[in-house]
DNA sequence: AGGTGTTGTACCGCATAGAGGGACGACCGC
DNA sequence: GCGGTCGTCCCTCTATGCGGTACAACACCT
């Protein structure tokens, strides 16, 4: 059999852009993920011949891609023939927090939090390298689906990312840092490994995350994680604000009522003990087995 | 060449399940968002057997779909090895409406109308055969992320649907209702072909759809279309409430109000005319080529 | 008008991606 | 212990879907 030398020659040629390589591959599949992605980063509606390029793609392919994400209303098309993201994903998206149902159990300690510090308080889990924003509750009035809700940032330059990765099971650490490539927002961020697992040691001696201003100059936020019953982080709740009120004088202060939110959530959310440790954690996006 | 019959043929026996049939194929893509759907309408997190069961699926499809799936994070697993829909749904479907943006322009007329009729009120786009539903307001408070938002209805027993339906392009309309699949919800639901175009001419003689207990008994509901400026609907807006409040009477009086609101948001999503017809609606899911 | 660049759509043959059979190892409860 | 289930992995063979290429419909220039 030549078999064995089969695998790992094969690949090289084949495709131009770096695909993910891993034992299983789906080519038409991964390759319309990536138009899903390119589609989300624009903002406005893509051409057939806009998606090629910046796809590397050749024509027939995109197209065909093109023709089945649409029958699947995974893509919808402008009557001028242009493409973008489909409401079905919209569908499927909030099905998707809904089977979670984090957000609805959390919402009252929650907001309590908002009001009683007067800051912009948010509500995350993790997602891979990244956190994804679950809900956002500003002091007066609850802000549903602003711009930042749905949308994720790197977990290694918020509070809630590095709360709830401080957290997380030696493995999981290594395997989310290890995936991490470091863009420097700010003078401030934290923009290497090192620095990062440094980090780390600290909120974990502390309890609670501080950004700041490590994506983006003049906010600072401080986020703690919510615990299930094995002591592993399942989502965090940050507060964040301009640097002219949360300042260092009044961090501590701050994170303890984050902590206690926190605290509350975390005991609220019950997880009483089960027969056995797998019922760990329900809500965390386990990264890779 | 045979190649001739070879199209004709082919497809029968490969696939036990009826495959959405069309000239362009990508079965990996395909079963994949079937994988979504079943992941989508299932309650609790399931198993690879599962599946594999629910779908007719071998092990090893099934398996390797899910592996490409997790991957690119539209699944997650739990940590016995259960999946469900992953985060990055959310994410994408935010981004979807972001870029469709409408919900937004539309939210202060919507909300007045609430406080007006104090009804709940509704906002939703046409999806092929369903209606999406965008945003809710309560008369006293936003309801964000309620359940009923982001997921979706048949057309033909929504007031929205019909709303949307009866103002839709001859084609559209052929190519919607040839495509719905009818369910008898209520003693009360249009079933058939024919009784839904009868009514949607009297949607088009009034200006607004009723839903007379169609999908729910106990359930009325007054929608009234939003137009692009080319008078196709881009969008709908509904109040609902019960029998008792929302009765025979009084439909009309609450129609007027739908009707005015509706006139409101037309105009102000302004649609300055362009300089060709084909700005025409950025906004419709538009059904087929 | 007539060329000359775009688009998007359609077809087809060949290489390879991926379906499905099946082995394997882990874990369960009898 | 054994029989059952589960998920993972591997290998073979063929139908799939890739990418060339041809074409049709426009838009834009001289």
């Amino acid at each position: 059999m030549t078999a064995s030398l089969n695998t790992s020659i094969a690949t090289p040629l084949s495709e131009a852009l770096a695909k993910t390589d891993g034992p299983y591959q789906l080519h038409g599949l991964e390759r319309a993920v990536s138009v899903l992605e390119v589609l989300s980063e624009s903002e406005a509606p893509l051409s057939l011949a806009e998606i090629c390029h910046r796809m590397n793609l050749h024509k027939s392919t995109a197209h065909r891609s093109l023709m089945v994400l649409e029958r699947s209303a995974l893509i919808e098309r402008t009557p001028e023939n242009r493409f973008r993201l489909g409401l079905k994903l919209y569908e499927l998206g909030n099905r998707a927090v809904e089977q979670i149902d984090l957000r609805a159990r959390v919402y009252p300690f929650f907001r309590r939090l908002a009001m009683d510090v007067r800051e912009t308080v948010h509500l995350g889990v993790l997602q891979k390298t990244s956190v994804v924003y679950l809900d956002k509750v500003e002091p007066n009035r609850r802000i549903c689906m602003s711009s930042k809700i749905g949308s994720s940032n790197p977990v290694y330059c918020t509070s809630m990312g590095k709360a709830m990765l401080a957290f997380q099971p030696e493995e999981t650490i290594e395997k989310i840092v290890s995936s991490i490539r470091f863009t420097r927002y700010t003078p401030k961020t934290l923009c290497s490994r090192e620095k990062l697992f440094e980090h780390l040691e600290t909120v974990r001696r502390r309890g609670y995350a501080i950004d700041d201003e490590e994506i983006e100059l003049g906010v600072r936020c401080i986020g703690a994680p919510i615990f299930n019953e094995d002591r592993w982080a399942i989502a965090a709740v940050s507060v964040s604000g301009p640097t002219s009120r949360i300042t260092p004088q009044n961090v501590r202060a701050i994170a303890q009522r984050v902590l206690t939110c926190c605290r509350e959530i975390s005991a609220s959310l019950g997880m009483r003990a089960k027969k056995k440790s797998h019922v760990a954690s329900p809500f965390l996006t386990h990264y890779g087995s």
